[in-house]
DNA sequence: TTCATTTATTGAAACATTTCGATAAATCTA
DNA sequence: TAGATTTATCGAAATGTTTCAATAAATGAA
């Protein structure tokens, strides 16, 4: 049986991608600062893009679900998904001996 | 004071890249299955890729210290850092609520 | 409805990574 | 020493990623 939650190194790898990114890392160093959740707005304040590069990291942390988003109107909330960085943590353990 | 094994986020950017390859994945699971250490030449029987690329993922592998090589002989013998990794998963922790 | 704000998408340029053939360097073996 | 084996380096092609300007879509405010 397999759970929705599962790592496995073809995720490992899309995980890997998305935090190898020194933009993404801030983002989500940001969310973190800001407790919990943090509005895409904020972003540009933080991070030194135009909005359509800060849009798509936010994208690629998305899509591996590294990061949940919540829409509120015309802004959009997001949150880390711990679960993910977890079960991310778990395959980097399983590489020790 | 700096310690010599600590983390930043340019070292986990740098980590998470090295991370970001299926090969490399490969090859680190490689040397936890042949308990501790991996010679370079059995990797040609396992990774499904010409000689100069093995040598070029090595090299980023060694490059961040994920892993530590020693020359015997014509040979160069791989093994897992695990303070590195475990650095690593310090810094992903970090991130964390 | 009209205008401003926020986020997403598209297309193209710039940049970085992966891969391999060719070849060099180092070391072992006969 | 001469040949075989193992690893490293170089240069170029193919592929993938990042970035932005332009623009669209969605929502809120006047």
């Amino acid at each position: 049986m397999k759970t929705i939650t599962g790592m496995n190194a073809k995720k490992a790898e899309k995980i890997s991608k998305a935090l190898a990114d020194p933009n993404r890392l801030l983002i989500l160093k940001e969310i973190k600062k800001q407790k919990d959740c943090m509005y895409c707005v904020y972003l540009n304040d933080i991070v030194d893009l135009a909005q359509p590069s800060i849009a798509h990291h936010l994208k690629i942390l998305t899509d591996t679900e590294l990061i949940l988003s919540e829409k509120e109107g015309r802004n959009v909330k997001y949150s880390l998904n711990n679960q993910v960085l977890d079960d991310y943590i778990t395959f980097l353990e399983s590489l020790k001996k």
